[in-house]
DNA sequence: AAGCTAAGGTTTTTT
DNA sequence: ACCTTAGCTT
């Protein structure tokens, strides 16, 4: 391990007043922090544990290196993960310096890496107007090639063979870099075929996925040296955040640009490396002393958000892996509650729990959006949204679906973009029959036909079709009319504001009026992202911007309601914190993850762990963790041990509280060699202390399934499947307000017989049976 | 071409 | 249990 470094001497040269006056951002730091914004020059790697003011630290740097060495914003290159990140640091650098950051290098990899690549694009192949793909246009696209080479999408699905493409994309290997041996069995041996049809073909749609953004400048700045100086002599500063997440494209894009100047910061956890599976490799951090020579090694190590019975809990977790950096962390704040943990009989009494121990710190003055519940997968949310809902609890679900994954903003995307880029095949494929316009498969494959034989895009293509009589009068005149839409949109792509253009195409093309007619509960919701991303546009220059800023980096507009507790995944929770965070599902399989640890064995136990640290140390203040021992999932009953991690809690920092009856028993058949061996399960339960495995304490309670439901019914006197109830006496009117079992309180909008149109507080508007909800006032009856 | 029913496959996903 | 997709029917 490197040697803790003592505290940098302040500069020798302070920016401003005499010798020893040092400014006001850097009295506020601890020596760590504050030698790691002053280490300067040659490579630095600061080791940020959980809660160590991380983010503190990175921003006053880039503001100090602007203070005292009088390099122009334009030097520095800064680089985030995500767009939150990156939006972060700006408007901190910005508020540091009292300045505007617009124009500077601050932004995620993928975006920064776009903006260069646009400026060199006809040395890749490509031109400076190049689309960027979403994951859909690049299954599709797979999917056409895997059908010519007469690969089964049956034995080989599309999504299995795009990772593997993209995992060489995360090594910067393009097909030429690859043998044929190296691609494996997958898919009878086509993969490099297909990875190489894959390449030409987005070459000849002008088009990148997110891959591609940095395997592309790699590959330039590899073959141009001329333009990697250009980018040497421009950055002389480069700082990165979150370099445990870094891949090996990243690394060497990073280490490209580094080779000018050397200095360059990197920020990361070893301990918070959990995007493995997406190509990242930990071994980035691991190495930085190597692959940067002369680098400092700066540990911040005193952390402001956590109690020490937290610290505690996480450390001891943490230091069941192998091959870390190390890290010590400490709080001035110790003691503290106990991590809480707790064993329940299913799934069920689970979320009840923690929905009564939200309720009760509720009561006690902890506010909503101070609380959360992080699980392990994105399906786990929703006994706890069903929990919450009955309890009428405020709670939003964090992640999920972006913002540019919906499916209307894909396709009005797709119209933009082939007015934008008329060789979009991709994109033009998407709407030609959305909305339904006759046109269909057979009618698709003839359009493909002439454009492979005409050597022209697809646009084209169908253009020169309907000057021939080949199509069907109907089809024929369909066709003619889309191609003269395009061609009136492009035309106005000068003259006509792009706002107002994009309000035409939309209305022109049909595609508002899809919406408006469609009966579908999410039609409005549609309609609204639709006017969304109209309004988004405004911001923008030009067309052209604006499909780089949807595609890159927008979000889902921001819900300012009143507190929530959040429901999240542990990964959607990393770099966020809460008073209260409640990790529940804490058992063999669910987590850590079976799939994980067949398909990456120890390595992925490792990441599974250093998940569970993530979220322990998301907590300040309180942490609960639960395990259930009968579990639905995929439709079956399934019986589960607690899970390993939690037989590496330390003793000292939790307080075991088990359902009555129920023990979490002792699994300890010599796994893991936890330093607690038999400390968990010693919970004074009369049964199940010592050999007893946890199985065969709930066998004694009576297991079957359907008994399992049953008994809990029993225990809380509740039954939470929704059964239609009697026709009601009176009918509902609009503007009554009800309440349905799942979906929760609502007010009618509509009636239609015994049909109901009924806006949910939480989940939007719905068409319910009146015999499945109740007037509000008879709730909870 | 479009709508319906049956079958299959299910993590995590900052870009 | 659920949602997506493929194949079949109209």
């Amino acid at each position: 391990m490197t040697p803790r470094p003592a505290p940098a001497p302040p500069p020798s040269m302070p920016p401003h007043g005499p010798a020893g006056w040092s400014p006001a951002y850097l009295d506020a730091l601890n020596p760590a922090q504050r030698e790691a914004v002053e280490s300067l020059d040659g490579p630095v790697l600061v080791l940020a544990g959980a809660g160590t003011g991380k983010t503190r630290a990175l921003t006053t740097r880039l503001a100090h290196l602007l203070m005292t060495r009088r390099v122009s914003p334009w030097n520095i290159l800064a680089v985030t993960f995500t767009n939150k990140a990156a939006r972060e640091m700006r408007e901190r650098v910005g508020a540091l310096m009292g300045t505007d950051t617009e124009g500077w290098w601050m932004g995620t990899f993928h975006a920064l890496a776009a903006r260069i690549l646009r400026r060199h694009a006809e040395l890749v192949g490509l031109t400076s107007s190049f689309t960027i793909l979403d994951t859909d246009d690049q299954l599709r696209l797979l999917k056409q090639l895997m059908e010519a080479e007469g690969v089964d999408a049956k034995k080989w699905p599309a999504r299995l063979l795009l990772s593997v493409i993209e995992r060489w994309k995360d090594r910067a290997l393009p097909p030429d870099r690859l043998r044929p041996e190296d691609a494996g069995e997958a898919a009878g041996g086509k993969v490099l075929t297909l990875y190489r049809q894959y390449q030409d073909r987005l070459r000849t749609l002008n088009a990148c996925d997110f891959g591609d953004l940095l395997m592309h400048n790699i590959t330039l700045f590899q073959a141009h040296a001329d333009v990697l100086a250009d980018y040497h002599r421009r950055f002389r500063y480069i700082l990165v955040d979150e370099y445990q997440d870094t891949n090996v494209a990243q690394y060497l894009w990073l280490r490209l640009l580094a080779q000018g100047h050397h200095n360059i910061c990197c920020v990361g956890d070893d301990d918070q490396s959990i995007y493995g599976w997406r190509g990242a490799e930990v071994g980035n951090i691991l190495r930085f002393e190597q692959d940067f020579p002369g680098a400092k090694v700066i540990r911040l190590e005193q952390n402001y958000r956590s109690t020490g019975h937290i610290l505690g809990a996480a450390a001891g977790v943490i230091a069941h892996n192998q091959g870390r950096l190390g890290k010590t962390l400490w709080t001035e704040a110790e003691g503290g509650e106990k991590v809480r943990l707790r064993g329940l009989w299913d799934a069920d009494s689970e979320a009840r729990w923690v929905g009564d121990e939200v309720e009760a710190l509720q009561r006690k003055g902890t506010s909503l959006d101070q609380m959360a519940v992080l699980v392990r997968a994105g399906f786990q949310t929703r006994e706890f949204e069903e929990r919450f809902i009955t309890l009428g609890l405020p709670y939003r679900v964090v992640g999920g679906q972006r913002f540019y994954e919906r499916l209307e903003i894909r396709d009005a995307m797709a119209y933009l973009r082939v007015v934008a880029q008329p060789a979009d095949d991709l994109a033009f494929e998407r709407i030609i029959n959305t909305p339904k316009r006759g046109i269909g498969p057979a009618t698709i494959q003839q359009l493909y036909q002439t454009s492979r034989v005409l050597g022209v895009p697809l646009l084209e293509a169908t253009w020169r079709l309907t000057e021939t009589d080949e199509l069907k009068p109907k089809v024929r005149g369909t066709l003619r009319g889309l191609v003269e839409d395009f061609a009136r949109w492009r035309a106005q792509m000068d003259t006509v504001r792009h706002t107002d253009l994009v309000q035409s195409i939309l209305d022109e093309s049909g595609y508002t009026r899809m919406w408006q007619e469609d009966k579908t509960p999410e039609a409005p919701g549609r309609l609204e992202n639709l006017k969304e991303l109209v309004n988004a546009m405004g911001e923008f220059e030009n067309l052209l911007g604006f499909l780089e800023h949807v595609s890159l980096v927008m979000e889902n507009a921001e819900t300012v309601d009143s507190a929530q507790v959040s429901l999240m995944t542990l990964h959607g929770a990393k770099g966020l914190e809460f008073d209260v965070v409640f990790l529940p599902g804490w058992e063999e399989g669910v987590f850590p993850s079976q799939r994980t640890l067949d398909e990456n064995g120890i390595a992925g136990l490792e990441e599974e762990r250093r998940l569970a640290y993530v979220g322990i140390t998301r907590g300040r203040k309180r942490v609960y963790i639960s395990h259930a021992a009968n579990r639905r999932i995929h439709g079956t009953w399934s019986t589960s041990l607690p899970s390993r991690f939690i037989g590496e809690l330390p003793d000292d920092h939790i307080a075991v509280e088990n359902d009555p009856g129920l023990t979490s028993g002792h699994w300890g058949q010599g796994m893991a060699g936890g330093g607690n061996d038999g400390g968990y399960g010693r919970g004074g339960s009369s049964w199940g202390a010592r050999s007893d495995s946890f199985s065969d304490s709930f066998n004694r309670m009576g297991r079957q399934a359907p008994a399992g439901n049953r008994t809990s019914r029993l225990i809380e006197g509740t039954a939470l499947d929704v059964t239609p109830r009697a026709r009601p006496d009176a009918p509902f009117r609009p503007g009554a307000r009800v309440f349905h079992q799942k979906f929760g309180y609502g007010v009618v909008k509509a009636v239609e017989n015994d049909k109901l149109e009924i806006y949910f507080e939480h989940s939007g508007t719905k068409k319910v049976m009146d015999s499945f909800v109740v007037p509000a006032d008879q709730a909870g009856k």
